[in-house]
DNA sequence: CATGAATGAGACTTCATTCAT
DNA sequence: GATGAATGAAGTCTCATTCAT
C-alpha cells in the first residue's frame, strides 16, 4: 500500500480510539512507519490530516449506501431496512468509527462535507420518496426522516444494548422506523 | 454564585464552543474571574473539569427530563411528545451542549455515568411501557425505543435543516415516533 | 509544645528526609497541625524556615558537644574520644540529621553561621590544644584536625558500611584519629 | 561537542552554582545553545538530568582517582598522599562540584551509584592494603579508612580556613592520615 | 493570633512543525 | 521523496505567599 494510505488507515485507527488531542502525530507516524516529516508532505497539518481521515471514513459510508441502493430492485420498505442494515454494520463493524462518525460536528462547513452529508441523506431520502409515491409510506418531510435513521442507528450503534442480539437489535429498528413511515391509519 | 459554580459555566461555555485542545484553562480563569491556581482547588486536572462539565449537563438534562414526566398526568403518548419537545427545546436551547452531550461517549464508563444514561432511558422507557399497558403502544423492546428517541433527536438538533421552523420539526419527531410507536394495525 | 517548636520540629524532619524542593510548605502545615499561614507567623519565608531548622539542628549538636567537654575531667584523648562518640551518635541517632548537616554548606554565609562552626571546631581544637600541651599529641594546625574530625565522622555515619557494628566503627575511627594525633615518633 | 554533554557542561554548572530549585532549564537550554525541548531528547525530566550530572561528575572524579593510582610505580604511603592531592585538588579546582558532591546522598540508591562509590573507596582501600602488606600501614578496617579519607578532604575543601595555603593544607591532611595509618607503635 | 481559600508568577513539559541531510 | 533530530511556543500545573475572616 502507498505512504499516504498507509498514513490514513494509521490516523483513522488512533482518531477513533482516543481524542484529538491525545493523538500524537508521532505516534501515527510510528505506527504507519513512515517518518515524522512524511506526514507532511501528505497533509498540511495535524487538522489536515484529522479532516482527510474524517472525509474518507464518510465517503466509504455513503458510497456503501450508494452501492446497497443501486443494486437492488426491490420494494422501498426492504431497501430502507437494508439500508439500517448497513448503518448499523458499518457501525458495529469497525467500533472504531463512532468516534470519528461522532466528530463529524467539529468538521468545519465546508461545502465538501455538507455536500457529503446532504448525498448521504438524499439517498435515504430518494428511498423514502419512492414510498410514498407507492403509497406505502407516508411522509411530510422525507429528508428529516433521513436524517432521523442516521441519528437512531448511531444511538443504539454506540450504546448497545446488553443481552440483545445484533440481529434482533437490527429488526427491531427496522420495525419501528417502517413503521414509523408507513401510513398509520 | 459560589466559585465551583462559575467555574463549572464557564467551562461548560468554552467546551462546547471549540475542541478541547482549544480550551485554555488561562481562559476559563480568566473567564470565571478566579485565579488559574483556583481551578485546581475544585478539579483535579483539565480532564477532570471536562468530565465535570459533561456530568452536569446530562444531570441537568435528565433533571428536566424526570421533572417533565413527573409533573404531568396524561396520557403516554402526550407524554412521549412531551419528552421529545423537551430533549429539542434543551439541545437547540443552548447550541453549546451539543458538542458535550456528542462527547459523552468519551466518558469512562464509570458506574455513575451508567447509572445516569440508564436513567435517561428509563424513565423514557418507562412511558413506553405505561402505553403498551395501555394498549396504545405496541413494543417488543421499549428500552432500545427509548434510545431511538435520544438519537433522533440528537440528529435533527445537529443538523438542524435550514428552511424548516423548530415547531414543526419537532412536530414531525413526534409524529415519526408515535406513529413507529404505535401498534400499526 | 508551642507552635513555633512544632512548626520547627515538623520541618526539620521533612527537610532532612528529602530535598529542599521537594518540602511543601502545606506539608509542614498540615502535619504540624498549624495553619498554613502560621508558618508565615513565625517564618518570613521558607528559605528563613529552612535557615532557622539548620540552625536549631546544629546549635542543640555544639551544646551537646560543650557539654560533652564541661562535665569531664579527663585526659584529652578520651575527650577526643568522647566527642568522635558524641558525633557519631548523635548523627546516626537522628538519621534525618545527614542531609540537614550536609546543607549546611548552602547557608549565607552570615556571621551566626561562621560563628557557630567556628565554635564546633574551637570546642574539639582546645581539647588537641590541651593534648599537645601534656606531649600527648603532636599538631602544627589543630583546627585543621579538628574539621578532620567532624568530615569523617560524617564520612561513615552518612554511608555506614554494613556488616559493622556501631561500636567498632566508632572504635575504629577513635583509634584513626588518636592515631593521627599522636606524636608517631 | 555532542549536544548532550554541552547540556551536561552547562547544567552541571548551574546545579553546582546554585539550589536545585534555582536552576531553570530554560536557562539550561539557552546557555547550552539548545531548544528546550532538546533538553527531553536526552533526559526524561529536570530530576534525571540532575542525576545524570551528579553521575558523571563522579565519574570524573573516580577515573581520575583510577589513573592516579594505575601510572604510580610508588609506595603505598606515597599513593595515599597523591591520592588525597588528588581529591583535594579536584574539590577546590572546581568549587562547583561541592554541592554536587555533597548531593550525592539524596541519588537513588541504583546500583550504579553503589557501586560507583563503591569503587571510589576501594581504590583506596587498596592501597591501604598494600601497606599492611608491607607492614608500613596496620588497619583493621581499611574500608573505614578510605571513607575517613574523603569525608576528610571534603571537610576541609568545603570549609577552607583561610590564612592556610592550599599546599599546607594538603600537606597537612596528608600527615595526619598517613599517621592515622602508620602503626604506631 | 490563627486560618486556609485564593492567588498568579513562572516552572516543567509536550508536541506540531521544520529543515538539513 | 523521505527522514527524524531539533525546535520553541504555548500548555498544564505547582506552590510560596497573601489576606479577609
Amino acid at each position: 500500500m502507498d505512504k499516504q494510505n498507509r498514513i490514513l488507515d494509521t490516523a483513522s485507527e488512533l482518531f477513533a480510539t482516543r481524542p484529538f488531542h491525545k493523538v500524537l502525530l508521532s505516534d501515527v507516524a510510528r505506527l504507519a512507519s513512515v517518518g515524522k516529516g512524511t506526514l507532511y508532505l501528505y497533509f498540511k497539518s495535524k487538522d489536515d490530516l484529522y479532516i482527510a481521515v474524517l472525509f474518507r471514513e464518510f465517503t466509504i459510508l455513503v458510497d456503501k449506501l450508494r452501492e446497497t441502493i443501486a443494486k437492488m430492485e426491490i420494494p422501498p420498505d426492504e431497501q430502507i431496512a437494508a439500508i439500517i442494515s448497513e448503518l448499523f454494520h458499518h457501525m458495529i463493524g469497525s467500533k472504531s468509527k463512532f468516534e470519528i462518525l461522532g466528530a463529524v460536528i467539529a468538521c468545519p462547513k465546508s461545502e465538501e462535507w455538507r455536500e457529503l452529508r446532504t448525498e448521504m441523506w438524499t439517498i435515504i431520502e430518494t428511498v423514502i420518496l419512492r414510498g410514498v409515491e407507492h403509497g406505502m409510506f407516508k411522509d411530510k418531510n422525507p429528508r428529516l426522516s433521513a436524517q432521523y435513521i442516521t441519528g437512531l442507528v448511531r444511538s443504539i450503534s454506540l450504546f448497545r444494548p446488553e443481552g440483545v442480539e445484533a440481529k434482533e437489535l437490527c429488526r427491531h429498528a427496522q420495525d419501528f422506523v417502517l413503521n414509523g413511515l408507513r401510513e398509520s391509519n
